[in-house]
RNA sequence: GUGGUAGUAGUGUAACGGUAGCAUGGAAGCCUGUGGAGCUUCAGGCGCGGGUUCAACUCCCGCCUACCACC
């Protein structure tokens, strides 16, 4: 794998990640096919569609098709055919949301503690071996140690692959987050040693942990940046309005060569404000979770904000009699042939296509997004950019 | 026409002589390394009239409506 950085403009940056013939330009958004899969989208979606990278889940691929299957079809790509690149997540996050998430919430951010109580049981737990998980589908007992993730990792064969890495709930404590940040560097060692070992020619990613605490993200950047690993991650929880923060904290221990991926997150705000702190790629389940419930992803143009979250409800009533297009400012396919009133009728009425045109238009948008924000730093207008979207 | 049974949110149902629940549908909101058609909140009802009673959706009578049986 190779990383250039192209321009800069403040901490802001445009690059090209090189692997295996593919061509990545950051920043980028890489959405969620944990199962091999964009729910809803083909192959033939994702690739006129111009995603450049897609991001696949280990727990979920061991599980179900299983890692071999994946490696006898020659890797990630040729099983579910789409020829583009893959990242693939190590497992660690479903530690957490399958662990303590499960009990605690499952949300990454402080401020929603309360309002996601759970009562579902944790099928997830944490030992210094690795991650004892049960099946969802079975209740069968696996055990995901930073080794067993990196030889399932190199089954299925993803262009990038994540060291196994452990994530708190936001209201861990200090000793808590420690411990799982200190924890979260042994596994790193134990999945580099293990991948050089086994020859791989896949790129692999750090995870830099040590949730709300400023000491604790130091010494894990600190850390994990001195292993020679091709790019990083940061994971983790975050606070209120402290995300950026933590961004800054960590600016400065980041290596200036390699990429830096922000896990999970990819609300439009967050992702612009992260941007200036030289994030280059992020994964986040936002777009098509939320297509799927009904929210379109509208530019400022079209009247999306800061409070409105940049989307509207095309469920919401006022959109029945609507005939214009589904974001009249858009132009990809779906908003030029369909009304919002067709639209708002497709999901009353539970037809799956309805998800099929609104996880388009949202991954549409976050690549027009991803484009113009590329565009904007590359002619030094990122700020103004920034400006504009955010006031 | 006679007899029986039943009428409770838009729909399907529950309970009770003293605050009418549940499901579904409706509305609004929510989802940040996907356990998902999920979660939260809101709105919405005792067929009509009379009687008994401190109090009636509940008991009684009549009417209306529906279904069943019989002429």
């Amino acid at each position: 794998m190779e990383f250039n950085v192209i321009k800069k403009e403040g901490g802001a940056r445009v690059g090209e990640i090189k692997i295996d013939d593919f061509v990545v330009k950051t920043p980028a958004f890489v959405p969620v096919a944990t199962k091999a899969a964009i729910k809803s989208l083909t192959a033939f979606d994702i690739e006129e569609l111009m995603i450049q990278m897609l991001i696949a889940n280990t727990y979920h691929l061991s599980l179900r098709p299983g890692a071999e299957i994946i490696r006898e079809f020659g890797g990630i790509q040729k099983f579910s055919g789409i020829r583009k690149p893959f990242m693939s997540d190590s497992g660690g996050f479903q530690a957490f949301s399958l662990g303590k998430g499960a009990i605690l919430g499952r949300s990454k951010f402080e401020y929603e503690i309360e309002k996601k109580p759970s009562k579902e049981a944790s099928i997830a737990k944490i030992s210094e071996e690795g991650v004892y998980f049960r099946s969802i589908y079975d209740k069968s007992l696996h055990l995901l140690s930073p080794e067993k993730s990196i030889e399932i990792q190199h089954d299925i064969g993803a262009n990038i692959i994540l060291a196994l890495d452990e994530c708190n709930p936001p209201s861990a404590d200090y000793d808590e987050t420690k411990e799982a940040a200190e924890r979260t560097e042994r596994w790193a060692k134990r999945c580099l040693a293990f991948h050089k070992e086994k020859k791989s020619s896949q790129a692999i990613y750090g995870i830099i942990q040590g949730g709300l605490f400023r000491e604790l993200r130091e010494r894990s950047a600190k850390a994990i940046t001195s292993m020679d690993f091709d790019g990083f991650g940061i994971g983790g929880s975050f606070g209120r309005n402290k995300m950026y923060e933590t961004l800054g904290w960590l600016q400065p221990f980041l290596d200036k060569e390699k990429p830096v991926h922000l896990l999970g997150i990819g609300a439009i705000e967050d992702i612009i404000e992260s941007v200036s702190y030289g994030i280059d790629s992020f994964d986040c389940v936002s777009p098509t979770m939320i297509g799927r419930a009904g929210y379109i992803l509208i530019t400022p143009e079209s009247g999306g904000n800061r409070k409105n979250k940049f989307r509207i409800k095309i469920t919401n009533n006022r959109f029945a009699g609507d005939k214009s297009a589904i974001d009249e400012n858009c132009d990809c396919k779906m908003c030029k042939r369909y009304s919002k009133s067709y639209l708002n009728h497709l999901f009353k009425a539970k037809e799956f296509s309805a998800y099929a045109i609104a996880s388009y238009h949202n991954l549409y948008f976050m690549e027009k997004l991803m484009n113009d924000i590329r565009d904007a730093i590359e002619n030094n207008r990122f700020k103004r950019f920034k400006e504009k979207w955010l006031g």
